[in-house]
DNA sequence: ATAAGCGATATCGGTATACGATATTGCTTT
DNA sequence: AAAGCAATATCGTATACCGATATCGCTTAT
């Protein structure tokens, strides 16, 4: 099990990630939580869900429901305001976890 | 003022953020806020001292109340637990962090 | 043609966290 | 002894996370 400080990081990142993977492709719930789950990361359904709904609602996303086999799945993309927030937020980040992170980088 | 994305990260940052300053030198709650807001980020007390009492209760900072000029202040300690705990964090951290700004490098 | 199956999304009730505002602590000075 | 002050602590409300459950929409089997 993670460490609860580091679950705190993950989850105050995880909306940076979304933003991120939906930037390079199209992505929908579920198959977004397996890749995370492929690398220890868990989400629970009702968080995630929520997310998207509010990422979507502030113009960051814009979703598109695809039939795939006989199945609903709802694409999200990266709007053109998502991408301007997400490389200032990008910008942000960098920055606080630069001087912080500064000295484990040796240790990678 | 911030975005809310950028401070959904700050938040999941900031015990991170606190343990590194604890391991430089023992802090304090409001001169560890004041410093934040050099910087231009905010907490408020009603988040930040529970989040020191929490860290000490889970063994992660170790305090000490100190009179300064008449005033108590409780400074705060990173313990070995904390370091451990530290050390692993930011090594986890570094690695969900590197793929996801790798590319906002050049931008800096 | 209908109901069972299934991938996927949506929502619910309980619990925890963030916030600004207010109260409290503990010492010093008047 | 009470007023002043830096600093810490806590309160009530709002929002977020969670696991569990419900719902959706299409396909296949009866």
């Amino acid at each position: 099990m993670m460490e609860k400080i580091t679950r705190d990081f993950f989850l105050g990142f995880i909306r940076i990630h979304i933003l991120h993977h939906a930037e390079k492709e199209p992505i929908f719930g579920q198959r977004f939580s397996e890749e995370l789950g492929r690398h220890g990361y868990h989400i629970s359904y009702g968080t995630l869900y929520p997310i998207f709904h509010r990422l979507e609602k502030e113009g960051y996303l814009v979703s598109e429901k695809i039939n795939v086999g006989g199945k609903i799945r709802k694409y999200y993309k990266i709007t053109r305001k998502g991408k301007r927030m997400l490389t200032e937020a990008k910008q942000q980040i960098r920055e606080l976890v630069d001087e912080v992170l500064e000295d484990s980088k040796e240790l990678k």
